[in-house]
DNA sequence: CGGTGTCTTGAATACCATCAAGTCTTGTGG
DNA sequence: CCACAAGACTTGATGGTATTCAAGACACCG
């Protein structure tokens, strides 16, 4: 709604060369960017390894990308979390993905200009911009780019079935604590990850829960108070707590 | 459950190397196997274009793939209906994409070997399988393969990304009208449907309506005597004809 | 012919949505 | 700096959608 306010200055967002070797990215090691900076790295010797890129700016609650644009770009994240999001004519919203640091918005636009849904800044979000055209043909070339991008898809697609399976079989306690420890997954990958107790920064609304597992937010409430007085985990102050590993995971797992 | 003892069966069946000009395959044209079977025309001049493939015949509600199996093959449909499933430690199913012919299994077997879920025959089924590494290379050398191939990959993801938002937030009556209404589209690219009155093959049983949309089989028989009594639809000797399209679109799309 | 798989129908129940009211925080402009 | 508005979260009451349980009809097959 009044995100949608943001849209021009999100257009308007800073538009600049970015260094590629960006050591500020927690995912860079990650995904795309890395050998995508080696090819950088080695241009002097071959012209043709040359990517056009550009870094973004975008503060939180800003749409990045609508629906119905078109884009000759690959956009990734730098620094900050986005959700991928579906809207319905009748208001609602379903959040397909998260998106983290290092993540490609969506392994398809290698592809196809025409994204899926809406990307939408939950924090300030940082991203890089690689063209299209030349990400794409650089695939060829580059072995181990391709490797990172095939490795990205098949990642992409193994989260989108688990989804399915989450809102298709299982209840709101599981689909809510299973969120709870993918999101734990990835952000451990990418050393954002604090140990024992287990704690990371925690950046979503309760209303995101409920758009990611297809739920409402009064029934997220009701859900995390309830996780909350079974000493399971805890959340304040935009931080995640994990007080009983083992017990949480029994509730994300079993019937 | 007695769909497993059919495993040794399905692996023993017939693999025999099949020209790959066939012509039975109502989606032929539609994806890899068109390219594949060029490139294999003209294998002749170049002998790098050959493709190792064997064909299989696999009969109904017999599994074809399991999901711990690692092979070094990716296989694509070429007669019949097949399911992808995810099956749950407590017994609950759920059917994550229908398999139509000309459709890849899953077009994450390009790069990877572990199968992301057990694939199931619906009806009597024929699939050929390509060796994973010859078609991957040749996926350089032939641009129209990688063309297709891409488009097998955005198409996956957004019935993936489409499934998402219908698990999550719709009715039972939106989920199972969309479940057919994608399922007519699909087949009309395939020329299997036959028009007015809107006619085509349906071999599902209720219980697969009910494992692709999180339903149970007692609510989807509910609400498709609900349709029929309605004069949407009809099914009847596996054959399904939609009787009120604008009707049943409408039940498909709005709140 | 019994057995199995498929579908239907009804009654009782569970899970989650909706509605509503209230607290607390955050941000904004006077 | 305070007043006010908007957003975020909580809690309880009520209701609807879909599940679970149960029983029976029907077709198909060995």
């Amino acid at each position: 709604m009044n995100a949608q306010l943001g849209i021009g200055d999100a257009e308007a967002s800073a538009k600049t060369r970015v260094p590629l070797s960006c050591t500020i990215c927690d995912g860079f090691d990650l995904n795309i960017c890395l050998p995508a900076a080696a090819a950088e790295a080695s241009s002097q010797q071959s012209k043709s390894a040359k990517i056009s890129q550009s870094g973004h700016t975008v503060p939180a609650r800003r749409i990045i990308w609508r629906a119905q644009d078109l884009h000759d770009i690959v956009p990734v994240i730098c620094t900050g979390w986005a959700a991928a999001i579906v809207m319905l004519s009748n208001g609602s919203r379903q959040i397909v993905s998260f998106l983290l640091p290092g993540d490609v918005l969506s392994t398809t636009l290698l592809f196809e200009s025409r994204p899926f849904c809406l990307v939408e800044a939950i924090t300030d979000v940082r991203y890089r911009a690689f063209n299209r055209a030349e990400l794409k043909s650089l695939l060829y070339r580059q072995p181990e780019l391709l490797d990172r991008f095939s490795k990205a898809w098949v990642d992409e697609k193994a989260r989108a079935d688990q989804l399915i399976v989450d809102l298709g079989r299982r209840t709101a306690d599981e689909r809510i604590a299973r969120l709870v420890l993918n999101l734990l997954d990835r952000l451990e990958k990418r050393g954002m990850v604090q140990g024992d107790p287990i704690e990371f920064e925690f950046p979503l609304r309760q209303h995101h829960i409920a758009d990611a597992t297809g739920l409402t937010p009064v029934h997220v409430s009701k859900v995390l108070t309830e996780f909350r007085r079974n000493g399971l985990i805890n959340i304040s102050e935009r931080s995640l707590t994990i007080l009983d590993l083992p017990g949480f995971r029994r509730v994300a797992h079993m019937r």
